[in-house]
DNA sequence: AGCCGATCTGGGAGCGCTCCCAGGTGTGGC
DNA sequence: GCCACACCTGGGAGCGCTCCCAGATCGGCT
């Protein structure tokens, strides 16, 4: 009973087929369930498959295939933060499920560090999957650009770092968002709306800040000194929202570029004695499906599927895999406003 | 310019070897740094792979070395549940890192529904991975039992479903935990000490609980109705909060087996005009590192790292893909209590 | 000078699979 | 009765790599 003892010899197609008593091309085509292959054949095999607990040898099948049947799904981000952020982990889960659903599996990468940019690369040269969804939110991320070199077809969630050309992307209407949210606020009657922006490097916050900022100038009001930038986090937001309210003490409302960071704003003005929506309005924006409705008051949030996006993604993603030719393009999905007590 | 020209042939092996003007065999050892090749040689070798844009395939190489370099992590719970859970994520998130750390790559895989089983199982037989990490709590579940008949090295994160034998396990100390927190809370003086359980179908909860149960007998206690279970999560740990207080409104202290269970006991109990500690003390399990020490007030939390237990696994995971000789056993982490304000 | 071992190189075999092609058998139409 | 064409089967080649083995070269030692 040496450590091998119970490392009987894995049976391989050529096992399966002398046992069934049919060639290995016969066998072939009645596991692959092929055309072409009696009855007769197809069960000897599949009962011989079954007797010797056979399954096929992946690398030696991708070899010949040049598939693997594994998609990658590459967040260019601190998996610290990643998991913290409910948006990301909301776009993992989505991936998972879409990937499955269409039989792929889905390698999950983090690609974060200078190290990991080259050891990503690496990966996903090497043959190890058959494309990439890949989300890289940063403008200053280089991971976009080293991708673009590569032999397997990638589509992005979300702007990719600046390029805006020769590549596949899906995003949202991050400016559009905004908009339905300031213009709902507006038509409320509130005159002296704030607005707590994401980390200006990225594309997103940026976008939405930037819908914030034109649908006030166009509904003739003054968005001078009514934006403070914060990090997406619960902490983050709480300390814009009391920055704010020791700057403007009569803000009427605020846009939230998160629900999370909407939640931090809640406590602040909780914690300030203001009366939500009575008080201050507040709108967000992910309309996060745990958060959002669960909060005191339930949030309006401007409402983004990641499920839809993933799921336009991988469609995306089959079509090239399919060597279909697809001339690369922004994909721009519409949002909409889920309205809640908040405002 | 059809949608295959860019698809440039991917260089080989005896391409890289050709434009270097050696054998295919030194071409090899050149890459895989092996011994016995001329420093001229290796560099020829180098500079053509760099020039063409080289990158191994990993199908042939897997195929006849009989590695793949993946680890597959499997988490057996809904991933719904999984991702809201902070316990999970933070073993999720320490698996990527701890086999980055040894060059292998995880790839995730959540096995909920009965269907996902024969998906998982097939998957971790067809030599996509060398091997497996196993988180599955649920005393019910199939999936441990259906993983012993596989060929390929697994260790299970946690009590495996009910089997003792023959399986490699690594798990917290939880019973001793719970003895820990709750010889803490006699030593302060408590007198009625309740708990909020976990799920009674996991071995961890119910070790939890015995842990709490024993110790107040050591101590001349009684712990008659004064244990309510609950879920796991926030609104779970509040709700059970609410029962105990209907209870017992002279509850001295509570031992909650979650972190973000204990949360909601907080809000519970700030809610119903309780000061903590000087009312109620709270002692928690976890200790997770964003929640447990950022609570008002913080929380005195039973210590287990997620990042160690992973580690231990992968150790274990590692030596067996080495094919050392190592009897399977279960290894019992030790916990420690972080003591903070809530107690 | 002769020999032995260390160092380096190239070719062949083979991992387990899919795909192509040649061939065999049966069935229908003229 | 014969051909055409479907249906089914088996063998061979080859995917790109690693590993083994045989051979070549070069010192350093007896």
């Amino acid at each position: 009973m040496g450590p091998r003892a119970g490392d009987e010899e894995r049976p391989t197609l050529e096992d399966v087929a002398a046992f069934a008593g049919v060639s290995r091309s016969t066998a072939s085509r009645a596991l692959n369930d092929d055309a072409y292959v009696s009855a007769a054949a197809r069960e000897k095999v599949l009962a011989a498959a079954r007797d010797l607990g056979y399954s096929p040898n992946q690398a030696a099948r991708s070899l010949v295939t040049r598939r693997t049947g594994a998609i990658a799904v590459v967040l260019s981000e601190p998996e610290a933060r990643l998991l913290d952020d409910p948006y990301r982990t909301a776009v993992m889960r989505a991936g998972y499920r879409e990937l499955a659903d269409v039989g792929r599996q889905m390698v999950l990468i983090f690609s974060d560090t200078r190290e990991d940019l080259s050891k990503t690369v690496r990966f996903l040269e090497g043959g190890h999957v058959d494309g990439a969804l890949v989300f890289a939110p940063h403008r200053a991320d280089p991971l976009p650009k080293a991708l673009r070199l590569l032999r397997i077809p990638i589509v992005f969630g979300g702007q990719a770092a600046g390029i805006r050309r020769g590549v596949h992307v899906v995003d949202f209407d991050n400016e559009g968002g905004a908009r339905l949210a300031v213009q709902h606020l507006v038509a409320a009657g509130r005159r002296r709306i704030a607005t707590i922006a994401g980390p200006q490097d990225q594309s997103a916050p940026i976008d939405r800040l930037a819908g914030w900022r034109k649908t006030l100038l166009d509904a003739g009001l003054d968005p001078a000194d009514l934006a403070e930038e914060a990090d997406f986090t619960l902490a983050g937001g709480a300390n814009a929202m009391s920055a704010l309210l020791a700057r403007h003490p009569d803000v009427d409302a605020v846009f939230v570029a998160s629900d999370m960071m909407a939640v931090g704003a809640l406590r602040t003005l909780d914690a300030a004695g203001r009366r939500i929506p009575d008080d201050v309005a507040v709108v967000s924006f992910d309309d996060n499906a745990t958060l959002a409705p669960a909060m005191d008051p339930p949030l309006t949030s401007v409402h983004q599927d990641p499920r839809e996006q993933v799921h336009a993604m991988v469609e995306i993603l089959l079509r090239l895999l399919d060597d279909q030719d697809l001339k690369p393009r922004q994909h721009v999905l519409p949002v909409s406003l889920a309205v809640r007590a908040s405002s």
